[in-house]
DNA sequence: TGTACATCAGTGAACGCGCGTTCACTGATGTAC
DNA sequence: TGTACATCAGTGAACGCGCGTTCACTGATGTAC
């Protein structure tokens, strides 16, 4: 949809247009290389847009201007092609300068999902629905680097594990509340606004609160929860 | 799945079986209401679970104990019946008694969200593909009265609207991602756990931080965020 | 009490549609002679 | 330089499948007489 695209390689019209573009790669008009970016490309587009299911190979096809039919080619079918879009994701997110701080992860995070429509694994990451575990694994290996892990080192203290996750959880739920649209406020507010109300929760994250199991405090053997009065149903 | 599921009225089997179970209305073993009920309820589980394109008609009537052709006489179609169940969510939610405290609305909802499989609302909620303007607002209008006023009670201060959808787009990305099971931290800790980690960040959410167009702050007309140095992509 | 009928909840087969996939084919490119 | 050929990127029609929907039908229920 915006100006800045992929050089469509397999152009159609067989006729006339002999590569008026640059080309990155000259002398070879039919490129399998270019066609498999263009194709990723495009899916990592339309996977975070419109998720998995109705993002269909005919509408990848035709944003790659690529026959729908060289997925199953190059990338085995509908399936391997998202996995290999997460993966590409994860390749370009770990070629970029690591910090650990949690505000200029967060921010680099909002910037990235703001942009919007390259980031099938923000998508994956807040789908509900019970992911298949090649696939969290995947996913964890992807956010390892570059998110977890900083966050980790960020945050300290004994729940590290479990309060870079939460960051991250925070951050998920706030970018799909955006992209949605039906929380207006959050959807817009400028990015700059939401990193500034962001800002004492994540310091919040980072100061470890009383544990639970510290030596004076009443024993951590009570039951989940109690149960919450559930009316209705 | 489980053991309690609603009653099913549309009993197949064609012989015997004179209602042997405690039916609530009796004398009538083939009831319109019940089934509208059953239809409801099963499409709310599964709207939830699998999201509205994997929540087939077909699923949804095996799991009522009903005949899917019976989706479009109640309801029209699988869409109309698809908002049927979030007003109806909406309807639940609007009996339960009302609290204006960060906490217990996050311990509610949690908890909601853990039973899992009866919320489709929360899933509508946290689908980052654009939500259409109809849907948005039904979506608003159900988690105003329980959730968002309260919230924005309890936040108070300037920017209590922002802060009170952030508080809920926070609690929806924590409970993704506890459905998914990609974060493991998040996902195996108790609830409990949980609400004792959040419990800062909901404080920090309730304290107003420094406005940025205080007198003392620098002039609030700078552009959106520095451009954050992108690499890759 | 018994019979005929109207109502309406539920049934099940069939339909059209959009999807991912398959596969025989076309034609451009690079190479051998 | 020119010709024949092998390779392989790209094409496009067809396929089977699962989906939501439709609709003529069945049969249980309640009522009128």
């Amino acid at each position: 949809m915006s100006a800045e695209s992929a050089p469509r390689p397999g152009a159609r019209g067989h006729g006339a247009e002999p590569a008026s573009g640059a080309a990155p790669r000259r002398g070879r008009r039919r490129d399998a290389e270019a066609t498999r970016r263009a194709l990723l490309e495009a899916a990592g587009a339309l996977f975070d847009e419109r998720g998995f299911d109705r993002a269909t190979i005919r509408d990848i096809g035709e944003r790659a201007g690529v026959d729908p039919a060289l997925i199953a080619r190059y990338f085995g079918g509908k399936e391997q092609l998202y996995i290999a879009a997460l993966a590409d994701e994860g390749r370009i997110a770990r070629r970029q300068p690591q910090v650990a701080d949690l505000h200029a992860i967060a921010e680099r995070l909002l910037a990235r999902w703001d942009r919007g429509g390259t980031s099938p694994v923000r998508r994956a990451l807040s789908d509900p629905a019970p992911a298949d575990p090649d696939q969290r694994a995947l996913l964890r290996r992807i956010m390892r680097p570059g998110v977890i892990d900083p966050a980790k080192e960020a945050v300290g203290g004994e729940e590290a594990a479990l309060r870079a996750e939460l960051f991250l959880a925070l951050l998920l739920g706030v970018s799909a509340a955006r992209s949605n649209g039906t929380l207006s406020a959050v959807a817009n507010a400028s990015r700059a606004e939401l990193l500034r109300q962001l800002g004492p929760l994540l310091d919040a994250l980072a100061d470890a609160p009383p544990r639970a199991d510290a030596p004076d405090a009443p024993p951590a053997d009570a039951p989940d929860v109690p149960p919450p009065a559930d009316a209705g149903g």
